[in-house]
DNA sequence: GCAAAAGTGTTGGGCCTACACCCATGC
DNA sequence: GCATGGGTGTAGGCCCAACACTTTTGC
């Protein structure tokens, strides 16, 4: 029984982008690969993951949910190992920090563009991911779990531009996003990036949210 | 490692089922429980769940997905057993069929109304199944999984009523479904049940669906 | 003929899409 | 002042919800 997380960042720079690490052990040493292994014999599945995320990257995920376990017979080299895969996100203000530790050479982060070959059946783990994520994104808000705490608007439309892979409009999405109440405006402007007109902060309202969930409403974009 | 498996079942008489087993062995012998076993050493999570629901209820599947890994140190009082859930649909034809074998005294349908108590954590596992089940036939066809091959118009109308929970307009519900151009009407009526006029058998066209899947259709009820 | 279920259209309102110009800032 | 990105409103069309009477069958 092992563990394995898929989790992705995201910057305004690069997009959305997956963490790896570079094995440090056979099998696979050498190859980058999702951070994951062994589950304890005391420990819950969830505990399992966020340990090793520890170990591995020293990354603290904000969102974590379980993907699908894996367990062809052949899927390991070793011998019958099955694997629960995780899927997690973190803000982007830990989006920079990594340390690398006791099992891994290192870790980075890929965008999808330029990624190295996985070890074990990591990449069709990646892909079934990519498709949970991208589906996900339209009908429950985890995109803000992506962001800082307060983003500019643009952030959150070039999120879901890039994840969907569709130009979006942009009055259009702000209109449909703040008609469901959920974003607080705050009363502070992002700081200049340097070029154009600096925005409005907005705030996720998790309380909100689920205060309107359990009235029935539906979030989708 | 275990495998488990929620399987659902319909009949215009009952509505949804469920299909459990009478525990043959300790621990929770005589309980109730959701069919499943031990994952052997050289056999897929798939090929387990299908060899352990034929061992013990004699009953082939029609539709079946991995639901969610269950992995709660606790939860099964002999040792550490991580068991992953999956998600089965049998067809109306083979609701009445019901074998018992080696591993359960018994093998039955209950409709939710009816639950008995069940043993280790499967009341909670068969809560995700429902929530799954009630979500994903919104936006996936596989209400007609639990239905005939040809079925009248009106099961597919009582099975969505039934697990949405909520009446459905006749008329708007069989206008959108007929406009997606998946159902094939045949020329054939269902025979009477001995009270009103009997309609027209109606038949899924995966072929149709998978085509307009690809050209990016969306079903959605 | 009566009880039970199947079949069938229209309309009004709300929502979604398409679309373009001005504003604030840094250099 | 110019380049860059932020902010904003409206109109037309489409889709969806609401709604009731007639037809066929068994008894």
């Amino acid at each position: 029984m092992t563990v394995d997380a898929v989790v992705f960042g995201y910057s305004r720079m690069d997009g959305v982008s997956l963490l790896l690490i570079k094995r440090k052990y056979d099998p696979f040493k050498g190859s980058w690969a999702i951070p994951g292994g062994f589950v304890l014999d005391d420990e819950s599945l969830e505990d399992a993951v966020e340990r090793e995320l520890q170990e591995e990257t020293g990354l603290r995920i904000n969102y974590l949910e379980q993907l699908y376990t894996f367990g062809k017979p052949e899927r390991d080299p070793r011998s019958r190992i099955v694997s629960v895969a995780y899927f997690g996100l973190v803000k982007s203000t830990q989006f920079q920090k990594l340390r690398a530790t006791t099992d891994a050479e290192e870790a980075a982060w890929f965008t999808f563009k330029k990624l190295p070959k996985l070890a074990f059946d990591h990449k069709k783990i990646l892909n079934v991911s990519i498709e949970r994520l991208r589906g996900k994104i339209t009908y429950q808000p985890i995109g803000f779990e992506l962001l800082d705490k307060k983003f500019p608007f643009s952030d959150l439309e070039h999120l879901y531009g890039s994840l969907l892979g569709r130009p979006i409009d942009r009055r259009n999405f702000k209109k449909k996003v703040m008609s469901m109440g959920i974003l607080d405006e705050l009363d502070e402007k992002a700081k200049s990036t340097g070029a154009g007109r600096p925005g409005s902060l907005f705030q996720f309202n998790k309380a909100t949210y689920d205060r309107l969930l359990k009235n029935g409403m539906h979030f989708e974009i």
